[in-house]
DNA sequence: TAATTTTTTTAGGTTAAACTAAATTATATT
DNA sequence: AATATAATTTAGTTTAACCTAAAAAAATTA
């Protein structure tokens, strides 16, 4: 019935899911930046997988994922989390290490593999960056987060997230303690360089706006 | 220094690592077979690889792994067996299950990922089949085993590994709880059909002369 | 040894996925 | 609205890995 995705394919089909849920627009250009290609491969593969009925495409409109599509995109972020999971839980890679692995595992194809990892793993419902794992059946937690340069001044928040996923800043963070369950108290925010004073483990310190904006929290009373 | 290897040149250095090893002859019809492709394939990829200097060709002579072929087919070995213990040890898989998903997990690029998998595996020395799983350095023990079918009647054994691994044949030793550990005493070939008396856990059983070909056993005193 | 069969190689073609350069359409700016 | 800029598509190549059919070499058998 559903014939059996290439690895390009796949690829695609995740950029294009990521593209769709968190930024705005999803053009030709994004989808080849994304996947470090040219327009006009983008072009050729995404009339394949309008072919396959994996997405709708219009000439000069852009795609739009299927329900079909955006299901099986929701199965490689599935595992590819799972691994990411595996991967710093039990085999102790740091969370700056395991995205380019993850990009590996994520194509092997085998769903009693996928169903039996997880299992194993005891259904972990975030991965080593606080994003979401879509279960079985493609549901996964909504995660009403906001980026630290959002919190008000003032008001305290726990660590849950990263918007950016780059070995650099994931090891910046690390380095300043700054990771995933940590609780911060925002203090004020600097209206010379947008830098953010907080307070971590009973110790003032400030974050550039780049950090800021990319470290992810969620509001907790007090 | 070492241009990274596609999956098809990587199965077929595994190809012509096996048949070099176990099997006699080496040819290119051989390795088509093996690796369910034609001859002509065959001739173009060994090229490649002798290009590379991953085994040596003269036209109409076969070919024979050059050192640096040898230990590259031994890591891909090394791999394939460590997954195949991870997927029965951890995933609980059958050891009938896990061959082709090992398949796909063996081309996994990250020498870091197996030296940490070895490491939480506790360093197996064998996989879920018998065969030795290679160490870092392309060590591994030697498995002086042989055939039921060898062995000559009246003496204890104990069961070590397989020579088939087609999931069929696993499943049949299965059936019969001919698994790896368990000991058994030969007691007879029968001369009509080849096939062998044995008694295991006290009780008497046949063995086909295929499934005694295939099986392997290690003798034991007594 | 000559003839036949088998094995291996060559020649030429196909497909998937990429690319460059040129053409086309859409968007933004005066 | 006309023009300039940017995004997208088309056309035509390239590469890796496969294929079939035909040619060439090696092995086998009469």
């Amino acid at each position: 019935m559903m014939s059996t995705l290439s690895i390009s394919e796949e690829n695609y089909l995740k950029a294009i899911f990521h593209l769709y849920t968190h930024d705005a627009g999803i053009g030709t250009n994004a989808i080849a930046h994304h996947l470090n290609t040219k327009a006009a491969s983008v072009t050729e593969m995404i009339k394949k997988l309008a072919e396959k009925k994996l997405l709708t495409y219009e000439k000069y409109q852009g795609v739009v994922p299927t329900r079909k599509g955006f299901t099986l995109a929701l199965g490689i972020v599935r595992k590819h989390r799972l691994w990411e999971y595996f991967l710093v839980e039990k085999l102790k890679f740091k969370w700056d290490e395991v995205h380019d692995i993850a990009e590996q595992l994520e194509h092997i194809k085998s769903e009693r593999l996928v169903e039996q990892l997880d299992h194993y793993l005891g259904f972990p419902k975030l991965d080593p960056h606080g994003d979401p794992i879509p279960d079985k059946e493609g549901k996964m937690c909504a995660m009403n987060c906001c980026c630290v340069s959002d919190i008000k001044p003032n008001s305290n928040a726990k660590i849950s997230g990263v918007k950016n996923h780059s070995p650099a800043f994931l090891k910046h963070l690390e380095k300043m303690k700054l990771t995933i369950g940590k609780t911060v108290k925002v203090i004020d925010r600097n209206d010379f360089d947008q830098s953010v004073e907080l307070v971590l483990n009973h110790e003032t310190m400030y974050i550039s706006k780049e950090v800021a904006e990319n470290l992810l929290v969620k509001k907790i009373k007090g």
